[in-house]
RNA sequence: GCCCCUGUGGCGGAAUUGGUAGACGCGACAGACUCAAAAUCUGUUUCCCGCAAGGGAGUGCCUGUUCGAGUCAGGCCAGGGGCACCA
């Protein structure tokens, strides 16, 4: 029996790509391009099964295309800066370039071994020089265009590690490393004015239809617009108004106090007086920012003893507290509560005793009766307790409110985002140096062009805590580029979401002495297809769709979007296992048993069998890639991916599953080979003249052609996988006819491999050697179905009597409908059915379905 | 708390988008080949009644719309995801 042997063809096959340069591309104006982009990977040390799936998806589509004759471009880089690298040369001693390009080297490898169609020659890393340093003149020319500025931000500073920690990295308060409490402090910080675009952002949300539904709704819900009011309230006794932004101006009369954020400039003020307001700022400022510290945290507030004048009731004042629960970041940084109408507001005002007016009358409650308990009333309903706004929806007693502020000169609508300006600065030594020199005398200077790239240092220590890159003897003394003086580097760097926010545009043009040439990204760009995980459906694609509008604001490119379609992939997960402690097991340590428990092989004790979680070390269910292409090929691998489950589903990985793929393989190899003999010579037409089992293989082979294109062109590679196993069934069945189905067989064979090319590329490029061409299959362009082939001469049709299937019928193609009629009358099943009761009404759909009404 | 998604055999999942539920695969069972095993091939495999022909039930639960509902609407239940003191 003859076996494919993946090992000895796959590296054939990788070779003769790869000595043709079979996937190198250029520009070809006049010629329709297309980008197929998967989210380059972090080198975190070997690929991961996440990668495995996400590369063979776009290598499908990137083939598929190609095939279609599409110019497409399908690079790949490395995602190469980050604190990992940093904490491998504190943990190891080895530096983290070193230890950055020993990954990649590695990972390279790998991903050549799963035969990618890739151009190789485009590949890039973001921690090679020369990428950082187009990204440093990106810098430069957002600043030039007023995108980047600097200003005091608030952050997460660990004291013992003296680093500024991600939210992330805090833990109930602590440092992850050091444990350290963590203080929050101002530094002064680069960001990038994202903000500016927030409108545009979520507009153009709206075309991006070739986005998931959840990740535009993911993305709507992080910018968060808000419609509302801006409020000026008079402060007793000052100048200055108190600002406060709301979204129910209609629960004006409803309020009885207003609260400031401890951040807020005026607590500030007022805390510089008054040690107990001071006391009470620094106990917020000690409180987490874990999610879970907020949930649990009181409401708590401290009167000010300012009071501010209601704007509508002159005679009125309200108490001014400062609250912990009022966020700087949001808004003006102060609210007034009305505690009938906001849970929070409600929270507090029970606490401190203040008034709870409700304003808002549910329907059908009686404004005398009606009363407001623990729980606030956010609902719909009309204005009570108003003045001028009784009566009044909420969006018209909204109006009303505004306008009347409007007039008085106390406000004005106003439009809110969640979305906040990206801070970008880190302190950190492992990323892109932020090109600006602080000048004592021309303030933060940007270093101009022909001084970039401004490289970072090797000879960097990682023995004592902080930023190397601050500690590092002479690296950050330098001259102002303006005034010509002493002045210092910025020592930070930034974030590595900068770098992958605009990598898909360098890789139109990825030697170029520029950030990237017009030409190529005019051509290339937008991505007509991305691929990756749900988890970058925020932050990543967020970042990126604000540097093309960055991109595009300085002139760098034409487009404003990035990704025109964007798929997301799930993840890979494995059965889990856990001793009786709780400690997790590796496969490899345990025995699966008949009855789906499992028993340790070696030592004593119960396993419990966990549910399929995603791969991950810390659980150990990990299943390592190379190991699975040393044992069946990249080509089982890549199909195991796309069998079964949906792409955009978490799939399980199992042992039979893969094992399923590879003996999958070996039999489309035996399908093909052991027919080589019985089928006509390459190259010679099927005669026009078919009928029988010959006409009909035929039919079914050009109906998977067909179905299987559309599968593909709609990410359906499951049905496109069963659809193959189909054929295969068929074309297993099929008892060749002397001489018509020698052709048939061929023309079958050669469409199978074709069809199977972007999915199995190496096998079918032996198969297809085999067959007798001598070209690349992965020239090849995609078959076409023949149209009258495709179309059925005979349908079946269900018979239902009472909505209940009794019978089918078969008749030919669009046969006329009283002809169905009396072809289902005619069963006797239906007949039986009937019961001897006359029909009522016959309904029949055209080539579906006839339901007799009895 | 708010927003969103998903519930179909033992399992992963199909279902022409309102028209024959369970394609295809995995697993399981039976058989062929073999001294035997592996590999391979051929069957069976939603559940219940029945030797069979056949019949009944069935897409998380309940109501509804319809000649006809896995698919549409309303209300529950369960699981998952996102955001989270956002005024």
């Amino acid at each position: 029996m003859s076996r494919y042997n993946a090992k000895e063809f796959e590296a054939k096959w990788q070779k003769r790509w790869e000595d043709a340069n079979c996937f190198a591309v250029q520009e070809e104006p006049g010629r329709e391009k297309y980008y197929v982009l998967e989210m380059f990977p972090y080198p975190s040390g070997k690929i991961h099964m996440g990668h495995v799936r996400n590369y063979t998806i776009g290598d499908v589509i990137a083939r598929y295309k190609r095939a279609k004759g599409f110019n497409v471009l399908h690079p790949m880089g490395w995602d190469a800066f980050g604190l990992p690298a940093e904490n491998a040369a504190m943990r190891r001693g080895i530096h983290p370039a070193r230890w950055t390009y020993d990954n990649i080297a590695t990972m390279r490898g790998q991903l050549k071994l799963m035969g990618l169609s890739i151009d190789w020659d485009r590949e890039i890393a973001t921690c090679h020089p020369g990428y950082y340093a187009q990204q440093q003149k990106l810098f430069a020319a957002f600043m030039r265009a007023g995108l980047v500025y600097r200003r005091e931000s608030e952050v997460n500073w660990d004291p013992v590690d003296h680093t500024v920690l991600a939210n992330e990295q805090v833990i109930d308060g602590r440092g992850w490393r050091s444990g350290a409490l963590i203080e929050r402090r101002k530094l002064a910080q680069w960001f990038f004015s994202i903000t500016s675009f927030s409108d545009e952002l979520l507009d153009a949300l709206d075309d991006l239809e070739r986005w998931p539904e959840k990740v535009r709704l993911m993305q709507r819900n992080w910018i968060g617009r808000s419609e509302g009011a801006t409020i000026r309230f008079e402060i007793i006794g000052r100048d200055d108004p108190l600002t406060v932004f709301t979204t129910r101006p209609d629960t004006l009369f409803g309020a009885s106090f207003c609260a400031l954020s401890p951040s807020h400039p005026l607590a500030a003020e007022i805390a510089a007086q008054n040690p107990d307001a001071q006391d009470f700022i620094d106990a917020c400022n000690r409180l987490g920012t874990s999610e879970e510290a907020i949930e649990k945290a009181e409401k708590q507030g401290f009167d000010t003893g300012l009071t501010v004048r209601h704007p509508f009731r002159p005679d009125q004042t309200l108490p001014v507290y400062i609250a912990n629960f009022v966020l700087m970041e949001y808004g003006s940084g102060a609210i007034f509560g009305c505690p009938a109408h906001d849970q929070r507001d409600l929270d507090f005002a029970r606490k401190y005793g203040l008034p709870v007016i409700p304003v808002v009358l549910p329907e059908g409650e009686d404004a005398a009766a009606f009363t407001i308990g623990d729980e606030a009333y956010t609902g719909d309903g009309l204005a009570i307790n108003s003045e001028f706004l009784d009566g009044l929806g909420v969006e018209a007693a909204k109006r009303t409110a505004i306008d009347r502020l409007a007039a008085d000169g106390r406000g004005e609508s106003t439009i809110q985002y969640r979305l906040r300006d990206w801070g970008i600065s880190r302190q950190r030594y492992w990323g892109c140096p932020i090109p600006v020199v602080h000048c004592p005398t021309c303030g933060a200077v940007p270093v101009p062009d022909d001084q970039l790239p401004v490289v970072l240092p090797e000879d960097v220590t990682f023995d004592k805590p902080g930023n190397p890159l601050a500690h590092h003897p002479t690296w950050k003394h330098t001259r102002c580029p303006k005034c010509g003086g002493a002045a210092e580097r910025d020592t930070d760097t930034m974030d590595t979401f900068v770098d992958s926010a605009w990598y898909f545009a360098r890789f139109c043009s990825p030697r170029a002495e520029e950030p990237m040439t017009r030409e190529a990204v005019d051509y290339w760009l937008p991505v007509d297809q991305y691929i990756g995980g749900v988890e970058h459906a925020i932050l990543h694609l967020l970042y990126a769709r604000f540097f093309t509008r960055a991109l595009a604001k300085v002139g760098q490119v034409a487009v404003q979007e990035p990704f025109a379609g964007l798929f997301t992939q799930g993840m890979v997960c494995h059965e889990t296992y856990k001793d009786q402690d709780g400690n997790w097991l590796y496969p490899e340590e345990i025995e699966k048993l008949a009855d789906g428990t499992a028993r340790r092989i070696e030592g004593q004790g119960p396993v419990t069998v966990g549910r399929s979680e995603s791969m991950s070390k810390s659980k150990n269910n990990v299943v390592d890639p190379e190991a699975i292409i040393g044992t069946y090929g990249a080509d089982t691998a890549r199909w195991f991916m796309l069998s079964d489950s949906p792409p955009e589903r978490d799939m399980e990985w199992t042992d039979a599953g893969v094992e399923g793929a590879w003996r999958f393989t070996q039999r489309l190899w035996r399908l093909v080979i052991e027919n080589l003999d019985h089928m006509a010579a390459a190259g010679t037409p099927v005669p026009a003249t078919l009928g029988g089992p010959t006409l009909d293989m035929r039919r079914a082979v050009h109906k998977t052609v067909q179905a299987f294109g559309d599968d593909i062109e709609k990410f359906r590679f499951n049905r496109a996988v069963a659809r193959i196993h189909e054929i295969a069934n068929t074309l297993s069945g099929f008892q060749p006819a002397k001489d018509d189905g020698r052709f048939v067989l061929r023309e079958a064979c050669e469409l199978l491999v074709r069809l199977i090319g972007p999915m199995m590329p190496h096998l079918a490029e032996e198969l297809w050697e085999r067959l007798g061409y001598q070209d690349f299959l992965a020239d090849q362009p995609w078959p076409e179905a023949e149209a009258a082939l495709v179309a059925d001469a005979q349908v079946v049709l269900a018979v239902q009597v009472n909505g209940k299937k009794r019978a089918t019928v078969s008749l030919p193609m669009d046969a006329p409908e009283d002809q169905a009629q009396a072809l289902a009358l005619a069963e006797p099943a239906v007949q039986r059915a009937m019961d001897g009761k006359a029909a009522r009404k016959v309904i029949v759909v055209k080539n579906r379905i006839v339901n007799v009404v009895v």
